[in-house]
DNA sequence: ACCGCCGGGTGCC
DNA sequence: ACCGCCGGGTGCC
């Protein structure tokens, strides 16, 4: 056994932690009007700008930090500061401190910044013109029912707020707010594009191939060679990324535009963010036993050469007598129970795989209430393996250093961590991000095949943990990447590109080595078919739909179709179930665009249509917290928000509380609750059950495949879960077998579930029903061949989604994918609109009139209604 | 700091 | 002169 300390620890995430709640695709017609432009929003610390002055730091000689012209600074309050309580330190990107704000500003900035009123950033126009003092910009942004208090505070003490000219904020009438809603929304469809493709194109071309060390009993397909070449070059490199350069004696960097003294941290390990499949866990097996110490093999047969005491870490340990590690064969006999250890175990057999069995890695699984929490014990390893919840568990409860001992794993120094299935992290809030952000250790990696689905936060954790210098700190991420690429900077979003390229490696299953596919995939198909209605059918639609379309025509003529929106939704989702199934509808008749004669009257058609926004398996999300509705309620102008969130903007605004979707008027007394019913709603689907043409033509094919080949399993895909329920119906009196998926279930029964679809076993279900957004990406359900869309989706990209739920690595046959369309319907309309939709986009973006833009958007329903 | 500010030296033209 | 002016000492918060 070689000696050295083993300061390596993976962690890994349970395999049922699947992320099921965050599906980033636009989805319904609500969220496609309003877009995603309230994205801007959605980050608190990026508030309005109110406006900024000119001010000067004084103090320069005493300190060390440079600034370059146009860089920015920070400025942190000094309440304990002996010579003024109001002082404000001035900080570079480094952290270094530069100076103080000049007295009497300071005693204005300490009032605003102690009082929350707004956050304040600093620029310094100029560099340093001598060496005792220099100009700064300062910015105040905060929330607009501040801006008064600031104003005021700013020019009592005769400052000079320069405000910009920027002057949006004041949306005088509804055209404005749409014509820039909607601006805002194609720029973050833009930006969202760009943002899904940071992780593509990341291949290196210049990067080499590594053989793995002898140990490795498996041999590396090419890509996994790169891949090593690539971690070892990350671990063991220590020129700076391209951003640095070397001027005048100090390190540049190009990104923020600053200097330091000193030679940054480079970061040493990055993400390999590789798809799923392509094989992280071997090639970072490989990298454990190839690049310990100087680049040298963790475990070479005899001729092991690490005895020198020249380490980076202060220690070598010789694996001690009291040992209980296990060789490799011996990991089954730990008493470990539960689903998280499948994970855990499912490494060690990765290890066991593909490790020479006469090289003696020491392994330990630290887990269970039994686990040896001796440091030195823990220092011995070669590997130990954890979970997330047992490194935060030790985090929290020994409070990091508070109760007398801290976590065992936080106080080894450890010369890897590698972070399994590490997009987990990503929210910075969750205790177990904060554990692992303080994991002691030399080299840091994050394995993850589904890279940042949702925003620049997400990233952030990432960012942080490889403490990618300076934007570890909050505050310079927010500045220099978060804050420009949400409100559209190109800069900011190659600067995010740069980024993210300098620490990441991925290919997906569709990369190219050497002009050949990684790995090859079975073809996929799609088939469109077409459904007739019956005539009973056909009758009921029409009626429906000639409702619709004098209540949608009305608003055309009006000009109001964009205020009135969720009619609007109401009358296409009502539409749309219909061509699915007449039951969906619910049992209420609408009266939809009827002028209501009493409150009462009122009430129950805004019941209606809240029951109609929220009871479809689609997820309505609040225009306030830009989450799925959570205790729902309706304003008298029918649009649905969260009580919470609703009832904190009428209490802010008082008497002028207005609608932010269509401002008009609203009242705390005048929301409508949803009211708790239906529990039984299923059974009464199911009472008195009837077939419609939808169902029948999935029947159709459903037993016409298993009559030619009862081995092909397949999804029944649909947006709406009563339809799934419907339709279970028909499958139990077929006898076929099934499983359900969706957004209702528990993580651990979504999990039971894949499991048993995915299984070989005899007996094992043909056919899973399945909520379109069930899913979150990286479910594997490749045992299914066949996908039946039943209804179509707005975007296309949500249903590309699912269908790569089976077309993945691992699928063995051909897929093929059906999707239903009923003919003569606003289903096919929707179709046509899917094609156009990303055209639409792109050219919505060039276009500079916003107002012609929202002229596209009323086409587009009148087009839906053949208006 | 090639500034501002402070306080001591000084004081007709 | 309880001023103005001069020029040296001095300098973040």
């Amino acid at each position: 056994m070689q000696n050295g300390l083993y300061k390596y620890i993976w962690l890994i995430q349970s395999r049922a932690g699947f992320s099921f709640a965050d599906d980033p695709v636009t989805e319904t017609l609500s969220q496609a009007i309003r877009g995603t432009g309230e994205e801007l929003d959605r980050e608190p610390d990026t508030g309005v700008l109110f406006g900024s002055l000119r001010g000067s730091v004084v103090g320069l000689r005493y300190y060390t930090g440079v600034v370059n012209k146009g860089e920015m600074v920070s400025l942190v309050r000094q309440p304990q500061n002996p010579y003024d309580r109001n002082a404000v330190m001035v900080a570079n990107v480094y952290g270094s401190q530069v100076g103080h704000i000049k007295r009497e500003l300071a005693a204005l900035l300490a009032n605003i910044m102690d009082n929350n009123l707004a956050r304040v950033e600093g620029v310094v126009p100029f560099g340093v013109k001598n060496q005792f003092t220099m100009s700064v910009v300062l910015s105040f942004w905060g929330k607009e029912e501040n801006r008064d208090a600031v104003v005021r505070q700013i020019t009592s003490r005769s400052f000079k707020l320069q405000t910009g000219p920027t002057g949006t904020h004041t949306h005088a009438d509804t055209g404005t707010l749409i014509a820039s809603s909607w601006v805002i929304s194609c720029l973050t469809v833009c930006l969202k594009n760009a943002f899904d493709n940071l992780f593509e194109n990341l291949m290196e071309d210049k990067i080499g191939e590594r053989e793995a060390v002898e140990a490795v009993c498996t041999p590396l397909l090419p890509h996994q060679k790169q891949a090593l070449s690539w971690m070892c070059v990350c671990e063991n490199n220590v020129a700076l990324p391209h951003f640095w350069e070397v001027k005048g004696g100090l390190f540049y960097n190009t990104l923020t535009h600053s200097s330091v003294r000193e030679r940054p941290q480079r970061v040493r390990g990055g993400i390999l963010a590789d798809d799923m499949g392509l094989g992280k866990t071997l090639t970072t097996i490989a990298l454990i036993l190839s690049n310990f110490h100087h680049g040298k093999p963790l475990c070479e047969p005899v001729s092991c050469s690490f005895a020198g005491g020249s380490c980076l870490l202060p220690e070598h340990r010789r694996p001690s007598s009291q040992s209980h590690s296990h060789h490799l064969p011996l990991i089954s006999t730990q008493q470990l129970a539960g689903e998280k250890t499948k994970t855990l175990l499912h490494i060690c057999d990765q290890l066991d795989q593909h490790v020479r069995a006469d090289v003696k890695l020491n392994v330990y699984l630290y887990y269970g209430s039994e686990r040896n929490r001796d440091t030195h014990f823990l220092s011995s390893q070669h590997v130990v393996l954890t979970t997330y919840n047992v490194l935060s568990a030790e985090y929290s409860v020994s409070g990091g250093w508070v109760c007398g001992s801290a976590s065992p794993l936080h106080t080894v120094s450890w010369l890897r961590v590698v972070l399994d299935e590490g997009h987990i992290i990503r929210n910075p809030n969750a205790q177990q991000s904060k554990a692992v952000l303080k994991l002691n250790t030399q080299r840091r990696w994050i394995l993850t095949g589904t890279p940042i689905q949702n925003n620049l936060r997400d990233l952030w954790m990432l960012v942080a943990f490889l403490r990618l210098k300076p934007f570890d700190v909050r505050e310079w991420w927010n500045r220099v990447i978060q804050r420009p690429v949400t409100q559209g900077d190109k800069t900011g979003l190659q600067n995010l590109q740069a980024l993210v390229k300098c620490v990441t490696l991925r290919r997906t299953k569709t990369s190219r080595v050497c002009g050949r596919p990684l790995v090859s995939l079975p073809e996929r198909s799609v088939r469109i078919e077409e459904v007739e209605l019956t005539q009973k059918e056909r009758e009921e639609y029409e009626l429906a739909r000639t409702e619709g379309r004098t209540t949608i025509s009305r608003y055309v003529a009006e000009g109001t179709v964009l205020k009135n929106y969720a009619d609007v939704l109401a009358i296409l989702v009502r539409l749309r179930q219909f061509c699915c199934h007449p039951d969906l509808l619910g049992k209420t008749t609408t009266h939809t665009g009827v002028v209501a004669a009493t409150p009462a009257e009122l009430r129950e058609r805004l019941i209606v249509k809240l029951r109609l926004v929220l009871g479809t398996g689609s997820d309505e999300e609040c225009a306030v917290c830009l989450n799925s509705v959570r205790l729902p309620v309706i304003t008298h102008c029918a649009h649905v928000y969260c009580r919470p969130c609703i009832a904190q903007v009428i209490r802010s605004e008082q008497e002028q509380a207005r609608c932010p979707l269509c401002r008009g008027q609203i009242k705390a007394s005048e929301l409508v609750e949803f009211p708790l019913e239906e529990e039984e709603e299923g059974s009464n689907l199911l009472e008195n059950w009837r077939s419609s043409s939808k169902v029948e033509a999935l029947m159709s094919s459903l037993l016409r495949l298993r009559s030619e080949d009862d081995s092909i399993r397949s999804l029944v895909v649909s947006q709406f879960t009563r339809f799934l329920t419907i339709l279970e119906i028909p499958l139990r009196e077929e006898g076929f077998k099934f499983v359900r998926l969706d957004g209702t279930m528990s993580q651990k029964r979504r999990a039971q579930v894949i499991q048993e679809f995915q299984s070989d076993a005899p007996g094992s279900p043909l056919i899973m029903l399945l909520s379109l957004k069930a899913g979150g990406v990286g479910i594997n359900l490749s045992a299914a061949s066949r996908v039946f869309l039943m209804d179509p989706a707005w975007n296309p990209a949500v249903e590309d989604q699912c269908v790569d739920r089976c077309h993945r690595l691992g699928q063995k046959r051909d897929v093929v994918i059906t999707k239903f369309i009923v003919k003569g319907s606003v289903e096919e309309n929707m179709v046509k609109i899917q094609r156009q939709k990303q055209d639409l986009v792109e050219k919505a973006f060039g276009t500079k009139n916003p107002g012609e833009r929202n002229t596209s958007r009323v086409d587009e329903i009148r087009a839906l209604m053949e208006l």
